[in-house]
DNA sequence: GTCTATACCAAGATAGAC
DNA sequence: GTCTATCTTGGTATAGAC
């Protein structure tokens, strides 16, 4: 099964508050969004994610693009979370080494981290452009202030968490049993953690995406 | 304008020779879809961009997705083809400078590292995925093989690399005169020109998107 | 080699029942 | 709160003329 995996049949959803169903919808929005982008995304692949119909889900949010704005500021929100948490935790390890850490275990909240990448080459939008501008920018903010990065440091934080983004994406560790370059590059780009982006991968197929005939 | 300049009126393009109008086609839809990504972008806008219709847009190519097969084909080739220029080219410069200079260059052709951007965020997708993959390893084996990079140099190139096509995507550029806090972070991104950047943002605008009400 | 016309399907959004 | 039915738009691809 892949990453979004449909709730099963179309049995009415059972009746739940507005705010659960809207928290589950989100969570598997993010999980949609990741996979297939802003465009790519269908409200009736989000709606199957979330085991509802689909007008349910356009009702809920408003349109399409609220919905997506939403998604991109709850993982936002969390992604400065786990940072935050990162910065006050007690260790003996070096700051920058724990919020990159805390960074690659936000892998495991599925589509969070790429949610945000495909808003990131989505910069010519007028509206998720900008949302997408004002995030990167309040995460380099935090580097600089809350975590005290210098303007290198945190360049450089950014960087290597587009990379780790881009390893993702791109799922490069389906090549890793196969493929030894492969292997290479993704041990060297997940210092810890590796572990968890290899299990990801597990359960994730290419449904949801037109069968190559 | 936007990057994306529709080549005027409807009048029937000059007959040209298949070659000619291909590469036309091909360098209209590296603009497009570094702009749209894959499934934002119609081939109606690349028609538009190209100065043809759309039908023969498909017609030349088949499908949309081999048209963008082919885009990312050409980009990537290109790529390693700047790459091994500055391999060849007499410097006292470090070789990891030259290469990274030829790399941000490449901004200045447009459309081609964004296209390349979006095809590693779509690894889900079973054609696009499995050519995002092979292309993205073939440049990490440039740099390990012909660059003579180690493991090590190679990620952290890599990762420069991801976080100035996020820098591009999102549009950082436009925030530069008038936020500080993105004018450093691009001041320290771009190590030399960022004036490039800079002078290919000013022509850009939100045209092609749908007009915020 | 290139266009016009069009068939066909997918997707977002709305109306209204339960 | 949630669904079914449906309207409407827009986009890929095909047919066939010039």
């Amino acid at each position: 099964m892949s990453s979004v995996t449909p709730t099963e049949s179309k049995t009415p959803a059972t009746r739940m508050k507005s705010e659960d169903r809207r928290e589950l919808i989100l969570t598997a929005a993010t999980e949609v969004f990741g996979e297939f982008g802003y465009v790519g995304t269908t409200t009736e692949k989000v709606a199957q994610a979330a085991g509802v119909s689909q007008p349910y889900v356009v009702r809920m949010f408003g349109t399409k693009e609220k919905l997506y704005l939403e998604v991109i500021h709850r993982a936002l929100e969390r992604l400065l979370e786990a940072f935050r948490g990162a910065l006050a935790e007690e260790s003996d390890k070096p700051l920058d080494h724990r919020i990159g850490l805390a960074y690659v275990t936000l892998m495991s909240d599925r589509g969070l981290l790429l949610v945000l990448m495909h808003a990131f080459v989505l910069g010519s939008d007028p509206v998720i452009g900008e949302a997408a501008r004002c995030g990167f920018l309040e995460v380099y903010e935090f580097l600089r202030t809350e975590a005290g990065f210098d303007a290198g440091q945190s360049r450089q934080f950014l960087a290597n968490g587009m990379l780790v983004n881009t390893m993702i994406g791109i799922r490069m560790s389906d090549e890793y049993s196969a493929n030894p370059i492969a292997r290479e590059l993704l041990d060297e780009s997940f210092p810890e953690k590796l572990d968890l982006l290899l299990e990801l991968g597990d359960d994730r197929t290419t449904a949801g995406h037109e069968a190559a005939e």
